[in-house]
RNA sequence: GGAGGGAUGGCAGAGCGGACGAAUGCGUCGGUCUUGAAAACCGUUGUGUCCUCACGGGCACCGUGGGUUCGAAUCCCACUCCCUCCGCCA
């Protein structure tokens, strides 16, 4: 949510930030249902304070009373309207982006922030990950339907080795570990700005009201909801690892191929809470990590920062690093890291007290620590020339193999 | 799933339908005392929203949503969550 005031006070300038979002009419609209809001409101507060008294009141006076109650009843009714008006639209306004993100409306209109490493020359054919092993498909498919994987045998411990070893990582970086619920009311959908702008690309359990989060960000961001933070204690950083969900609404036909974009993956995800002075600071130190954890595991990869009007609802800037797959020659989004401001705090309502006693609203920050797509750049990266995958030394310690090579074993036999 | 009990300020915990935004304790902050601190004592201390340049004022908020009433923290209904017991299951 956008603050109320700051679009009273500063319209022209607000519209023109959220332009580059695509919401400049949904700003006009929300000033109009503002303008309206407010004028009702003086109304029923003053009506409401004639029915105020000290102790009974006599015959005379109760009949006014009455028909205060009358006029009450019309325009509170008024009221309730023109709240659900502005309410909506207010869930709607995005979060304008922050002057240094680029202009644009697409992927391609990100901006190259920098590149570092050289992507793979491999003097022999490249196999993808799918060819590598390891990744059942065809059964993931019959199981749950397209866009579903079994990962089997070695590579279950790489993938497992390698949230281990993120977690381990970001707790260096004082990030205490959460394994956070994954199904969730649609407060926290609402509170994290993913509900209700996102919701074709969100799981519903409709017996029981709760959704399946996309990320673990909605848990984190929601595990101070309605709370006063001491200002000391800040930032407070959290690194959440769970299963996502998400529907890839918008991308049917797109990428069916593999287990790059799926409908279930696992995440370890970095979530702070900080003073607002102090958010693009934690936002660049949460890039450093996610370059740190990329960088430990050898990967070429470039950091790109999106462009406005390719944000989401809540980010006011976003970084995504992009690693080199050797068998799409390109590089592709594995991490993203957010700063949100105050967007998520104050639809969740996380407060902090200042050393002068005052509050004041937290700014929000996320970023992925290590997801399933680096799994997939990594084997295509470090395969051999006989199929076999070269596993980085680094995730020894949390239980990968050395090595490993898959020989398609299928255990069926012919009919 | 069944039977009870509960939800009030940062926390704990009182609260006859009107004087209750709400006792009290702890905590907070300020002060006295002290070389300094602790203890003690005195004082202070909710949040949101609207109007106002400001001083200040109005309104709302006692889990959530409805209802009764001129008037609800207080009475009624529904829901949510927490606790205890019983049953069932991992």
């Amino acid at each position: 949510m956008i603050d109320i005031r700051l679009v009273r006070s500063e319209p022209e300038e607000l519209r023109r930030a959220l332009a580059r979002k695509g919401a400049g009419e949904l700003l006009d609209d929300l000033i109009e249902a503002d303008e309206a809001w407010r004028q009702l409101t003086s109304r029923v507060d003053e009506l409401r304070a004639r029915t105020k008294l000290k102790g009974k009141p006599g015959p005379e006076e109760l009949a006014a009373l009455q028909q205060v109650k009358v006029d009450l009843q019309e325009t509170e009714a008024a009221l309730t309207e023109a709240d659900k008006r502005r309410a909506e639209l207010l869930d709607r306004v995005p979060n304008p982006p922050a002057p240094d993100v680029p202009d644009g409306t697409s992927e391609e209109d990100a901006v190259e922030v920098k590149r570092v490493g050289e992507p793979a020359d491999f003097a022999f054919e490249v196999r993808d990950h799918v060819e590598l092993g390891g990744f059942d498909l065809e059964r993931g498919a019959r199981l749950s339907g397209s866009r579903f994987a079994y990962r089997r045998g070695a590579i279950a411990l790489v993938e497992l080795a390698l949230y281990r070893f993120a977690l381990a990582k970001v707790m260096d970086h004082g990030f205490e570990p959460v394994l956070p619920p994954v199904l969730v009311r649609a407060e926290a959908m609402y509170g994290t700005g993913f509900l209700p702008t996102d919701e074709v690309n969100i799981y519903r359990v409709e017996r029981d009201d709760l959704y399946l989060t996309g990320t673990s960000e909605v848990a984190l961001a929601s595990i101070h909801q309605d709370e006063m933070l001491d200002g000391r204690e800040l930032p407070a950083r959290y690194a959440g690892y769970s299963t996502c969900f998400r529907r890839e609404a918008g991308a049917a036909g797109r990428e069916t191929r593999g287990a790059f974009r799926v409908h279930q993956f696992d995440k370890v995800e970095m979530f702070a809470f900080t003073d607002p002075e102090l958010s693009p600071e934690e936002h660049e130190r949460i890039l450093s990590i996610e370059e740190e954890i990329v960088q430990s595991l050898d990967l070429a990869y470039r950091v790109v920062c999106t462009a406005a009007g390719d944000l989401g609802p809540s980010a006011a800037k976003k970084y995504d690093i992009e690693a080199w797959f050797p068998s799409q020659e390109r590089y592709r989004e594995i991490t993203s890291c957010s700063n949100t401001t105050d967007y998520q705090a104050r639809r969740l309502n996380v407060r902090y007290r200042r050393e002068d006693r005052s509050l004041g609203l937290v700014h929000t920050l996320n970023g992925t620590a290590m997801t399933a797509r680096v799994l997939i750049a990594l084997v295509e990266t470090r395969q051999q020339a006989d199929g076999s995958v070269d596993v980085p030394a680094v995730l020894a310690d949390y239980g990968a193999p050395q090595t490993f090579k898959y020989c398609h074993q299928r255990r069926t036999v012919a009919p």
